[in-house]
DNA sequence: ACCTGAACACCGTTCAAGT
DNA sequence: ACCTGAACACCGTTCAAGT
């Protein structure tokens, strides 16, 4: 008799949605198709429509399942803290399917994970003293900002292929170098700090420093009024 | 005797981009098809590969476009204030043409207009007293930060066609009030705010705020480490 | 319940050919 | 110099049918 959880050759929606994450990854997010997923399960195209209603469904799921992956801090720590961690917890998890960011943005307050996630987040904001407004407004600069550190990594160059990516960093270096001296001279003075980043971790760090003593600021002002 | 310039019937690529451009603002960007372009002049798809290797490139023209509408404020300017108005400057571009962030975001630096732009943006920097690490930091943050409140704006729904953006907001609307009160108490005190900007003009004054405020105190650090 | 097969209306892009 | 026409290899998705 058959069981329904190892059955080895049947899909499932988690394995078409670890799979496709898997496809994002490696070949970006244009390069997955419906039927390159079904081919890696060795069936055809039409079988996922079983399991997803249309792909914009199975997009939405994978950037579920990336926002599952990530944890808010614990609640009892200082806002500054928790700000700074929660940034942490948010880029790390994006920073290991970089491609995905699109995918994730879209699920982040809305998805079946951001839901809870948003509603941790708030919660926190509102013990810290906010309001409903700029409880929404914090989390939602917090959350969007954290993305798009990750999705515009100088150098990350998402949606394209690893492969591809030297040749389009090499690319933007030669167009920087061949600007005239007297012209750009700062840009080709940054040329290496804007094409790629040479430290990662500092890069994310200081957004991170630079929105959280913007955040702290901005609160103190307010509650001086 | 014809000349370059008053062809009535022949392609331009300035024609051809700002045609592309009005499909995205109305359709999206998704719904940007060569063909579509070549629709609304009469012409055959092919005949766009005479103005444009690809797509890809009336892609990055397009993007070009929109940053060309970007000023950068007067160099006079306290750092504080010319970093709020070069945002401000961003922002509004970006809200003529929400759908295009995407492109704009790949031109803000490497595109023809946007080279200028990150020059005159690095050279306010420099002078300002950031070394060059810096500069090049606060600029790629200053930037992208400013596309993202545009792209992520709530409600703003961006890649939804106009007809069904009211649709899609009011699913998320009735996602949000399906919640549980008990497990969900802050997601739905703060529905209004976290699905459509109630007053876009404060979101935009606001994450200005907190990025300038962030960066100032941030420099206020290292200038006395 | 779960998947196949054939078909449809789209894509971007090639190549050779026209004028 | 600038555009057409036909073709190719892809897409997501439908519908009816199989098991």
């Amino acid at each position: 008799m058959k069981s329904k959880n190892a059955a080895k050759n049947s899909l499932s929606r988690d394995a078409l949605v670890e799979r496709a994450l898997a496809i994002v990854d490696a070949e970006g997010f244009e390069a997955l198709t419906v039927r390159k997923v079904a081919d890696a399960f060795g069936v055809t195209p039409m079988a996922l429509y079983w399991h997803f209603a249309n792909k914009e469904a199975l997009l939405a799921a994978v950037g579920d399942a990336v926002v599952s992956q990530i944890r808010l801090p614990d609640d009892e720590l200082p806002l500054e803290d928790y700000l700074r961690e929660a940034m942490t917890s948010l880029i790390d998890a994006m920073r290991a399917h970089p491609s995905a960011s699109t995918l994730v943005a879209q699920q982040l307050m809305y998805g079946e994970n951001g839901l809870d996630l948003t509603e941790g987040f708030l919660d926190k904001l509102a013990l810290a003293g906010f309001d409903v407004e700029r409880s929404a407004a914090v989390a939602h600069y917090t959350m969007q900002i954290s993305l798009t550190l990750v999705s515009r990594e100088p150098g990350a160059e998402i949606g394209v292929k690893p492969e591809e990516r030297e040749v389009v960093l090499a690319a933007k270096r030669a167009l920087i170098e061949a600007l005239p001296e007297d012209r750009y001279p700062r840009l080709r003075a940054a040329a290496d700090a804007m094409i790629e980043c040479g430290n990662s971790d500092e890069y994310y760090a200081d957004g991170i420093a630079i929105f959280v003593a913007g955040v702290m600021a901005d609160a103190k002002t307010i509650s001086q009024a």
